[in-house]
RNA sequence: GGGCGGGUGGUGGAACGGUAUACACGAAGGACUUAAAAUCCUUUGCCGUAAGGCUUGUGGGUUCGAAUCCCACCCCGCCCACCA
């Protein structure tokens, strides 16, 4: 007689095996351990004072999946967690609230630990990185000065944005919609002194290896529309009564004949050295006025296009016609050479321009509607002696005519990691009196982040405030230095290496060892949100690239294969947040259901990498599968169960590795309808339980000690199935009369074809509709269908 | 304006070119219970009493057969946005 279980007490379960795992280290990787190895990575969270919301464990649960199916196939499985700890958000809480940054992240870290640890994720917790910890960020700065050394990292005046209400320097994610995110203010841009480095450098490298990756197709799209590269020719235009020629670039040398005139940016260095005389009042009105322009302002008037003569006049080199240069803040002046030839004909910005300032424009390209302005291309017209010249021959033609140089030009731009900001890692550099940078030692970091600091908007770096920073060593003093670099650098610094740190995250006489780099990296797959495609994807890539150059590592691209998990959206269909009021805390589900019910929830949902809304009563659904596994008792023969468990095998393998979830989940429920039905034995119970594991790690643990086991699941192995036992003998067959499905046959897998048809025909809707008409065709797929095709 | 996704029941979603709507939620009915909760059973795309017909955003095409492949269009979401 079998005794009813005890009902399913998951709080009690799941505290169970949490302390287990940790007591017996389960989950810990250690390098040079066994092959095969596996770095399974999830992107690190910035701890923030609202804790985990239930849409981080989306992709955590997603890689943690990953890494006990593939401890569980006998492979070392390196697979960390860590904090992004610096960043605005603390900083502006500390100016809030007057709690210092320091103290606010270490609780939020102990927060988002406790909260991870009760989702019974498999993270080896040994290894966890806080980056803001002096142990990492000596790192980040080491990383800086490496970069230095070899001409990566350098200074330029650059314009920042600059909120004049709270008196500071903004981040990019600072400025919404051209106004401070805090005061709604409208942003302005100040120019000062930064330090940047030269992504750039590496554009081609960056956008050949992304060929070679196993990412979403869209997020490498996404890349290289982010690199820009656009090929096509240097360009020089004599000016008359100058020296000076002016350089363009453009990627329709084809229309050269038709350039009408040349418009430089207003940041264009030689702008004021060729304006006539007459005009400089009105140039110089026209910088101040674009320079003055706020982000919004920019968004607003990006349709009606402004500008100024300068009262000179260039040389078109094919036309040999003199051609007026105007100046106008549609032409950026950080791409290219900041000036373009504009051929109004054949390019709508040109065309809107030419007609509102009543500039000549000539068609050179014929258009075949007459249309203009024409983007297409076609024989050449009003071209001297390249009339009728295709214009994709043109273009080489009349670039060689005039001494044009073919090049390459990207859009990608230099990474501005200055900060004016506290809670991030001190640049490590110090000044002289002529303001020549001295960069610090390796051996004198950490450069301390100082905790003497208040926390007042004044528009300055919130370090130069601190006295205790402000002082300069003796050593550094005597190489002249009198000041110190009071910027922090973009977290997107400490975030661009930190998956290195994990493979020998207590290593302090390197950023990491090379036997562990070597064999733990590159990451075989990184898990987290599409957001970050252009930005921390980007960077780490290129600080790999650098590594790589420098002979520090030995692969070049940091990320094999990329998954991105998708938003888990509030029940209203809405993105979670505060505002909104949608937002689902974790901690009350875990309480409620349990971890296993929220991760196998969060699986079931729908696709891993799709959007999906929250739904309450979805939750609902796999609590109760959990209890109904916790039902099942095992008895002596379930022959039926026996032979479904090893399709069972093959599909839960197949869509782990697909990433799959779903549909894994979806034929878990299936067969545990089955096994409700039709019994379960001891055997196959086993089989099961090793098979949710790493959906449900804690239910398996509780099932495989019930079932006897005194080991730890996770010493278990991946079960293997009979093929022979996977494919359904007997086959249930639809049959069709001109398409339409008129029954069903069930049939033995292997039937040949006229024992088929004869048993089709047989059925009595089939006949009914067969009567009076001419079969013309037969088609039989085996195990599938059988249509009759009539006249 | 450009790029990338996506449109399947009341809802989340399944479906190597081969029985569309698996699995789950919700709903309705029933069993157990003094009652409720929990659990279990049955039904559940739409129209129709039925036979049958219709159905994967819309329209066309290829095919014996299309949610799936091709063409055109409509709608929704996300990202970038004067890059010459």
């Amino acid at each position: 007689m079998a005794q009813k279980n005890a009902k399913y007490d998951h709080q009690k379960t799941e505290a169970k095996w949490q302390k287990f795992w940790q007591r017996r280290k389960i989950f810990k990787g250690a390098t040079g351990g066994r092959e095969p190895k596996i770095y399974i990575l999830d992107m690190f969270p910035y701890p923030s004072g609202e804790g985990l919301h239930v849409g981080h464990p989306r992709g955590y649960v997603g890689s943690d999946v990953l890494a006990q199916y593939y401890r569980l196939n006998g492979y070392n499985v390196l697979h960390p967690m860590g904090f992004d700890a610096f960043g605005l958000p603390a900083e502006n809480a500390a100016i809030k609230a007057g709690i210092h940054p320091a103290i606010n992240t270490k609780k939020n870290i102990k927060r988002f630990s406790s909260q991870l640890k009760a989702l019974g994720l498999s993270y080896d917790w040994n290894r966890a990185i806080d980056t803001s910890d002096p142990s990492y960020y000596r790192w980040t700065q080491w990383l800086f000065t490496l970069l230095h050394k070899n001409k990566l990292a350098y200074q330029k005046e650059a314009y920042v944005n600059w909120c004049p209400k709270d008196k500071t320097v903004l981040a990019n994610e600072q400025v919404v919609g051209g106004r401070c995110q805090r005061c709604e203010a409208v942003v302005v841009q100040k120019k000062r002194k930064q330090w940047l480095l030269k992504i750039t450098d590496f554009a081609e490298e960056l956008l050949a290896g992304l060929d070679q990756l196993d990412w979403p197709e869209s997020t490498k799209e996404l890349q290289r529309n982010w690199i820009g590269r656009s090929v096509g020719t240097d360009l020089e235009f004599k000016v008359v009564g100058h020296a000076r020629t002016v350089k363009v670039f453009t990627t329709r040398a084809d229309t050269l004949f038709g350039a009408t005139y040349l418009v430089l940016a207003p940041e264009h260095p030689d702008l004021l050295t060729i304006t006539a005389a007459r005009c400089r009042k009105s140039v110089n009105a026209y910088i101040k006025s674009s320079g003055e322009k706020t982000e919004l302002e920019r968004l607003a008037t990006a349709k009606t296009k402004t500008g100024v003569f300068i009262g000179t006049y260039a040389i078109n080199p094919a036309s040999g016609q003199n051609i007026p240069i105007w100046v106008a803040d549609y032409v950026l002046g950080s791409y290219g050479y900041g000036a373009i030839m504009a051929v109004p004909a054949h390019d709508e910005r040109d065309f809107e321009f030419a007609k509102q300032y009543k500039l000549p424009i000539v068609e050179v390209v014929n258009s075949p509607g007459g249309k203009l302005p024409y983007l297409g291309e076609g024989p050449l017209v009003n071209s001297g002696r390249f009339g009728g010249m295709p214009s994709s021959k043109a273009a080489g033609a009349i670039t060689k005519e005039v001494g044009g140089q073919p090049t390459v030009q990207y859009r990608l731009r230099d990474w501005l990691i200055s900060r004016q900001r506290y809670w991030g890692a001190p640049i490590p550099v110090l000044y002289d009196t002529k303001g020549q940078p001295i960069l610090v030692e390796p051996r004198d970091l950490p450069v301390r982040l100082p905790q003497d600091v208040e926390f007042k908007p004044t528009g300055a770096s919130p370090l130069a405030d601190s006295k205790q920073f402000s002082r300069i060593p003796q050593h550094y003093r005597r190489r002249g230095a009198v000041k110190r670099e009071f910027d922090t650098m973009d977290t997107f610094v400490c975030s661009s290496w930190y998956f290195m740190r994990y493979a020998d995250s207590d290593n302090s006489k390197a950023f990491a060892g090379k036997k562990q780099l070597a064999y733990w990296l590159p990451v075989d797959v990184y898990i987290g949100g599409v957001e970050h495609a252009a930005g921390h994807l980007l960077y780490a890539r290129f600080i790999t690239k650098v590594l790589h150059r420098l002979g520090l590592v030995s692969f070049d691209e940091p990320f094999r294969k990329l998954r991105h998990q998708g938003l888990i959206l509030g029940e209203d269909n809405e993105k979670m947040s505060k505002s909104r009021g949608n937002v689902i805390n974790p901690d009350d589900v875990i309480e409620g259901y349990g971890a296993d019910a929220l991760r196998m929830y969060e699986m079931f949902m729908g696709p891993f990498d799709q959007a999906i809304p929250w739904s309450a009563a979805g939750i609902e659904g796999v609590w109760r599968f959990i209890k109904r596994v916790w039902g099942l008792t095992p008895r002596a023969k379930a022959p039926e169960t026996d032979r479904a468990i090893h399709k069972l095998i093959k599909k839960v393998t197949g869509d782990i590795e697909a990433m799959h979830f779903n549909t894994a989940i979806s034929s878990f429920m299936e067969f545990v309808n089955l096994a409700m039905e039709v019994g379960i034995t001891a055997k196959t119970f086993k089989t099961l339980a090793i098979l949710l594991a790493p959906f449900a790690p804690h239910l398996a643990e509780a099932l495989n000690e019930r079932l006897g086991s005194r080991q730890s699941i996770f010493s278990a192995v991946w079960p293997t199935f009979d093929p022979k036992l996977v494919v359904a003998s007997a086959v249930t067959i639809a049959v069709q009369v001109d398409g339409r499905l008129r029954g069903t046959i069930v049939l033995l897998m292997d039937t040949g074809r006229a024992e088929a048809i004869k048993a089709a025909a047989k059925l009595d809707t089939v006949k009914k509709h067969l009567q009076g008409r001419r079969i013309t065709k037969q088609h039989y797929v085996p195990g599938r269908i059988i249509n009759f095709v009539t006249r």
